[in-house]
RNA sequence: GCACCCGUAGCUCAAUUGGAUAGAGUAUUCGGCUACGAACCGAAAGGUUGCAGGUUCGAUUCCUGCCGGGUGCGCCA
């Protein structure tokens, strides 16, 4: 006996074929199978309600003819009732939980059973995209975690991922910054902290160039002379790309990130020519007030909030580079879907985009991938304003990173202090930084997420600390026993047997379904989620059974149990972006 | 003015897209370490899901109208 990977559409097949049986073929049956309330089983099937509904049947009656058609083996794995109007519900039996957790037994083998979802795919993830010559702050956060985590969830399900930090690279700050740079630059503060410098020098650029001033108009000239290739402007503005991506990196490092590609807005500067062109031959672009723009009639404000995709004075704009970017990610990348990660305030333009991408394509007969664009709420202090620092500056992130390093680490002194303090260090890199990422992961994308030190370090509730201790107590285990994890014992271990000890397997085979809902609706909560009630289950098992016992049926069976949780909760935690430990 | 997002327990959030008695954590009150990490576990209590209608076997979810908060709407990205 062995159950499939995603018990879920196990089961919906199963259904289907069933309903086909009894005469529903091709009338629009769906079982709608999905995890249900542990009151009433492991999974519930509601498909019955509704198309019997429609076809004016009694839904219950119409259940049970279904259930009696299923097919024998499904009978055989999992208990089957019907409830209530017409549910139905199953609950695995243990021996067939056991099978599943006998088969799925490491992180290679559960990536292997979900690569099937996105096998021979291609996806581009845009994502963080902060302005070179600027640091990195408080606001660039959630593109970067969020972004992640979802290029590792759509890795796992058998994606290529195309990683491509489209860098603010490009555009009129540069005549200002250039201008500053070229009066005012100090080479020592620019070996010290090159990002510190540029900041600087870009601000009394700009103070130094009001509106109507000669001053501007030497910077607009210095932004002229490197549109034009002038070696010398074309040089700084290439430093200046240079030193933010490393100041990047060293971010992007203690987040788990590395991108394939920095392919910034001035990559596309020379590709804009062809929209133009290829819009204004297709009909959707038009002149208006000199500039070129693109109206959807079909849409109740589109139809006359316009897409200006080339400003009147000739030059390109972020739609138009935009435009260009989908269709090399398109063409070059040859993705099947590309997925963009900025906050919410940007959705206009990218609905805007996106509907020009689908008809530009569409009368071209290009080939159009899946577009996302993966919106997010603002972060905000406790007070439920935008978070600033005490005296009303931006957060860094570098200085909000060190921050929740030195929280963590002062907690791991005080709950471990004989640890040495190098590893102390170490588990605060991973705590600090893992408590960050967790907490920004773990609610529903598109609210607003008010930052709270205490909540995310606290070490109950869905927090990162929470699941890492979880991880940490199962490993302790093995270490005490003397036992590698890599190898566990477990040859002869049986179907789980104690109330706790089954709850805790019917939590890991819904892994699976996690994974396909987080993946499929490009929301890591679900997975957070998953992972919490997974800990949770597992700490109810933990005081209430004893692993390491002297019957050792018993302490196989239990040992199976931990393996398989350790696995999941590190692949899980793994897919968010966080790193976990053996001690902390 | 038009549009989008949000509004759920005192607080911070879930609710698998229309399913069963709306769930967690926190705060409060009880109980549990001579068992592998108590950084834990168990229990109690806490709700007119912003308000008012509508759709149907069933609504936090969909529709309409209000009320609050945030955000966006031609040459920044």
């Amino acid at each position: 006996m062995s159950l499939p990977f995603h018990v879920a559409s196990h089961l919906d097949s199963a259904l289907q074929a069933a309903a086909n049986t009894v005469g529903l073929a091709g009338r629009g049956f769906s079982p709608e199978v999905r995890v249900a309330d542990p009151a009433h089983g492991d999974f519930q099937a509601n498909g019955a309600l509704a198309f019997a509904k429609r076809e004016k049947q009694n839904p219950r009656a119409l259940a049970q003819q279904i259930v009696d058609a299923l097919d024998a083996s499904v009978k055989a794995d999992f208990d089957i009732s019907l409830a209530g109007p017409g549910f139905i519900n199953f609950r695995l039996k243990p021996a067939a939980l056991f099978a599943w957790l006998q088969t799925y037994d490491s992180e290679e083998h559960l990536q292997a059973a979900a690569a099937a979802a996105h096998a021979g795919q291609t996806w581009v993830v845009d994502y963080s995209s902060p302005n070179t010559a600027k640091q990195m702050h408080v606001g660039h956060l959630r593109s970067a975690v969020i972004g992640e985590a979802i290029c590792r969830m759509l890795a796992f399900t058998g994606a290529r991922v195309i990683r491509d930090n489209h860098l603010g690279d490009w555009g009129t700050q540069f005549g200002k910054l250039i201008y500053g740079y070229k009066r005012w630059a100090d080479p020592a503060a620019l070996a010290a902290d090159p990002i510190e410098e540029l900041e600087r020098l870009y601000k009394l650029g700009h103070a130094a160039t009001p509106d109507g001033s000669p001053e501007l108009e030497e910077a607009r000239a210095e932004l002229v002379k490197l549109q034009n290739g002038d070696p010398a402007n074309v040089a700084l503005w290439t430093k200046f790309s240079e030193v933010s991506l490393a100041a990047f990196q060293q971010i992007y490092d203690r987040l788990g990130i590395k991108f394939d590609h920095n392919l910034g807005e001035s990559f596309y500067n020379d590709k804009v020519e062809r929209i133009y062109r290829e819009l204004t031959e297709t009909g959707l672009a038009q002149e208006s007030e000199g500039a070129l723009v693109v109206f959807h009639p079909e849409h109740p404000r589109f139809k006359t909030q316009p897409f200006l995709i080339r400003k009147a004075d000739g030059a390109s704009n972020y739609a138009s580079t935009d435009l260009a970017t989908a269709a090399y990610r398109a063409e070059h990348f040859k993705a099947d879907g590309i997925v963009v990660v900025t906050d919410f305030r940007q959705g206009d333009h990218f609905e805007q985009l996106f509907l020009t991408v689908k008809k530009w394509f569409a009368a071209k007969n290009y080939r159009l991938p899946e577009l996302h664009h993966v919106t997010f709420g603002a972060v905000t202090g406790e007070d439920g304003k935008a978070l600033k620092t005490r005296d009303g500056g931006t957060i860094r992130l570098k200085a909000l990173l060190d921050e929740a390093e030195e929280r963590a680490f002062a907690l791991v002194t005080e709950k471990n202090a004989e640890l040495p303090e190098t590893e102390r260090r170490d588990i605060a890199r991973a705590v600090g930084v893992g408590a960050v990422q967790y907490a920004d992961l773990a609610q529903n994308r598109s609210s607003n997420y008010v930052f709270s030190w205490d909540k995310m370090l606290a070490l109950d509730g869905n927090t990162a600390p929470y699941l890492l201790y979880a991880v940490a107590r199962i490993r302790s285990i093995f270490r005490k026993a003397g036992l590698d994890p890599a190898h566990p014992p477990v040859a002869s271990a049986s179907a789980p047997e104690t109330a706790q000890e089954l709850a805790l397997a019917r939590k890991l085979v819904q892994f699976s379904d996690a994974v396909q809902i987080a993946t499929s609706q490009l929301r890591p909560h679900f997975l957070c989620l998953y992972l919490f009630e997974l800990a949770g289950a597992y700490s109810g098992f933990y005081a209430a059974d004893k692993v390491i016992v002297d019957d050792p049926a018993v302490r196989a069976r239990r040992l199976l149990l931990c393996h398989r949780t350790l696995i999941v909760l590190e692949t899980g935690l793994h897919l968010l972006g966080l790193r976990t430990l053996e001690r902390m």
